[in-house]
This record gives structure tokens, C-alpha cells and sequence, in this order.
DNA sequence: TTGAATGTAAACAAATTGTAAACAAATTAG
DNA sequence: CTAATTTGTTTACAATTTGTTTACATTCAA
């Protein structure tokens, strides 16, 4: 039976969770603050946890990175409980290693289906995800391009670069966060050469597929 | 500095709350029920509004609703205070676009905690906000700029001197103001420049979207 | 009415980006 | 293992956009 570590300060929400997952059939084990949090988790190994991102003593961020580090654990999945107006792809950016997200107020109903989906998912691969924006399509687990449907081969600098800046079109990306996020912190760099394969894309993609925001960087036009 | 906005009919409620915030170093403004709740919010735009859920006149849920409704609010964090029987099905169910909640009775340190923990979440995205004011749209994470659902091209200079007047329309901004602000301190252009500047955006914007205060500055109309 | 403040066009300066080409590094094929 | 090929990076220079200053026209308030 799938173990479910749930874990926030709130005895509410902590009952409310547990009643509705229980009744589904999970085993439900619970925590009130980070620290126990992290704890259990090391003890009980559950498959999933549920974790509010606010919290004394450790946050769910926080906990959350240790989780991740902790090479044993490494498998777990973890949902973070997040205040209804906070941007998801921002904290997703944080990348401290959350698999998704619960909106409050948490729905019992969207909760279940999201938890077996999830669970579901997980069981059968992990994290492959595909993105596709007008023509262009993306196949991460493939490393491979479609354009209308045809085939296309990029380099892997350019296949990463397009995959940063197709996680959210009409967002632009700053030369920094592209640095970032394709090259890593500590490789460096001129961030000239970012204009390059940018350029490269384009040949491959089109001109119109990337705009430039001249001072600030590039996005994917809408 | 943070502003906070407390919403309560209770005035020692009211009071505990302010004097255990404004110890943290955050501005206090209160309101006593949720239409002048609502008024100061227009006015002040805290960055965060504690209300309680039972009030006269307008409840907590309803001035709730009503921010939400109103654009040019939504950035605002909602915690809301509950009381202790309230349980979190019935508050579950009611989904007005709170982000969190405060059960009473307060406990200071967990009051102080959960306000700083949501503040710095959110702070990560401050610069992630959307201003809307009459028919111009701005969207700083995109980068763009919309009148009345059309894209308009800024440059730099002109999306920043926008992205600054357009906070607080109304506001009278000194050429002073706007040279700290979009120029930064240690950069030194005459003044006039801001005026070509200004010129600029009203080719773009309308005529009317701009304000001059002879001797004083510029402002958004209202 | 008058003078200071602002509007505005134009000229110029500076910054940013596009792009081709050269070279270096990594990968693949033989 | 070596050569061939592909990929990644840097550089230089052109093209373009953006930013600043200036000069003169216009406006507004005293």
C-alpha cells in the first residue's frame, strides 16, 4: 500500500487531508514542522509527501532540498501545499526538487485525482515531458524536434536553449538566466555566444519563432 | 517597507495585531470593516491584507471576492483570520481567493513567522507583477506592453519610465524621483532627457495617458 | 505680457544585436 | 588510434536600435 507523508502546522489541514486520503486506501503518516518532516521521511520512506511551504522551524523549501540531497531519498515524490496566488512556475524555478503543486483552498476531490495521477505517472516513468508551442514540437526523452510534424536535428546546446525558453512562451528569458539555467552557474561563458545559438535556432526555427527584447533578452513569441 | 493592511472589527485585535507587525519593521494600516477595507486597499496597495472572516457591513469573503475581481489588485497576499471552530472543510469549500489562513486565537511568534515566511515567497516574484491602468496593459515578466489588447514596442528607458508612473497613478512623480528610479543614483543625464523620453511614450500611449505638473513632474491621469 | 518650464524634432552618440567566419573542442566513423 | 565531422565558442564588424543632447518653438502661470 502507497505510504503518504503529509506534513504542515496546521492541525486542520492535516486532519483534512488525512481523512480524505484515507479513505482512498493510502497510509496516511503525518508531520507538524519541517524538521519532523524530514525526519519521518527518513524513517518511514513514504512514497509521496505533501508539504505546506509555510512552516516554522524548516519550510517546505527547505525540507524539500534536504530530501533531494539525501541520495536515498532521492526517489520520493513531493507536492508542495502553496498559498492560492503564488506563480508555479516560479517556484518551480526555485528547482529545489517539488514535483507539483496543491493550490489552497486544497479541493478533496482535485486532491485525490491529482495524488493517483501523480502517483500513477511516477510509477510508470519518471519526469518526460514534451512541449509543444504552435509548429514546433519538443520530445525531452527523445531529444528530438518536430516541425509540423517533421523532423528536425538540433545541436544539444540549441535543443537546451529552446527547451528553456519553450517552458513558458512570452516570458523573456535574461542572458543571466539563460547562462544559468543551459550553461550552469560555475562554466563560463561570453554571453555573445548565446546570440549565436539563438541565431542557429532561428535558421533552423524560422526568424519569427524568437524575439529579441533588446536590453533584456529573448522569449518565444505567443 | 512591507506594507500590511489589517482588516478586523475588533479593535484589540486590531491592536495586538499592529503592535506585534510593526515590531517586525513592517507599516501597519487598519480598517474595520471590509468596505473601508477595501477603500485602503484601492489606496495603498499593501503588499499583504490580514482579514478576518466575520465582520459588518462586508464580510471578510466578500472584500475578498471583490479584490480579486479588480485587476489591478490581484498581486495582494490574503491571509485570513478564522476562528478557532471554524474547521477547514467549511473553509475549503468557500475558495473567495484567500491564500492562507490565521486561526484564532493568534500566537505572535506563529503570526510573525507565517506573515515573513509568505512575504519572502512572495517577494522572489515581486518583479513579476502586471499593471493595468485604462487601457494600458503592461506585463513585466513578458516584457510587454498592450493598449487595448494590441502590442505596442517600448524601449527599454520608456517601458521603465512607464513600469515607475504607472504604479501609483495619480501619484505626481519629480524629475528627481524618476531619475533615482529608472536611471539609478550614480548616473548622471540632464533632465531633459526624461522629458524626450516622456514625449515618446505619448506618441505611443495617447496624448491624454500623461500628466504634466508644471515645476513639479509628471503624472498618470486618473 | 513675460520668463521660465516644457514640447518636439533633429542630430549625434552609445549600446545592442545579427551574422559570418575562424578557431577550438568534442564526438563519431573508419 | 586517427581523421573526419559536428558542435561550441569567440571575435570582428555591420546594421540597427536606443539613448542623449541640443536648439528652437510653444505653453502656461505669475
Amino acid at each position: 500500500m502507497k505510504k503518504i507523508l503529509i506534513v504542515d502546522d496546521e492541525k486542520d489541514i492535516l486532519e483534512f487531508l488525512s481523512y480524505n486520503l484515507k479513505k482512498e486506501g493510502f497510509s496516511i503518516y503525518t508531520a507538524s514542522d519541517g524538521l519532523e518532516g524530514l525526519e519521518k521521511t527518513k524513517k518511514i520512506k513514504p512514497d509521496l509527501i505533501i508539504v505546506d511551504l509555510m512552516m516554522p522551524k524548516m519550510n517546505g523549501i527547505e525540507m524539500c532540498e534536504n530530501i533531494r540531497n539525501d541520495k536515498k531519498l532521492s526517489n520520493v515524490i513531493i507536492l508542495f501545499l502553496t498559498a492560492r496566488s503564488e506563480d508555479y512556475t516560479q517556484i518551480a524555478a526555485l528547482d529545489s526538487g517539488a514535483d507539483d503543486f496543491i493550490k489552497k483552498p486544497i479541493k478533496p476531490k482535485l486532491l485525490i485525482s491529482k495524488v493517483k495521477s501523480i502517483m500513477r505517472r511516477f510509477s510508470l516513468n519518471k519526469n518526460l515531458k514534451n512541449y509543444i508551442h504552435k509548429d514546433v514540437e519538443l520530445d525531452i526523452e527523445k531529444y528530438s524536434v518536430k516541425i509540423k510534424g517533421d523532423n528536425i536535428k538540433l545541436a544539444r546546446k540549441e535543443f537546451d536553449l529552446l527547451k528553456l525558453l519553450i517552458n513558458q512562451p512570452g516570458k523573456v528569458y535574461t542572458r543571466e538566466e539563460i547562462l544559468n539555467d543551459v550553461w550552469g552557474n560555475d562554466i563560463h561563458v561570453v554571453d555573445r555566444t548565446i546570440d549565436v545559438h539563438i541565431n542557429r535556432l532561428r535558421d533552423k526555427l524560422g526568424q519569427k519563432f524568437i524575439e529579441t527584447i533588446k536590453g533584456i533578452g529573448y522569449k518565444i513569441c505567443e
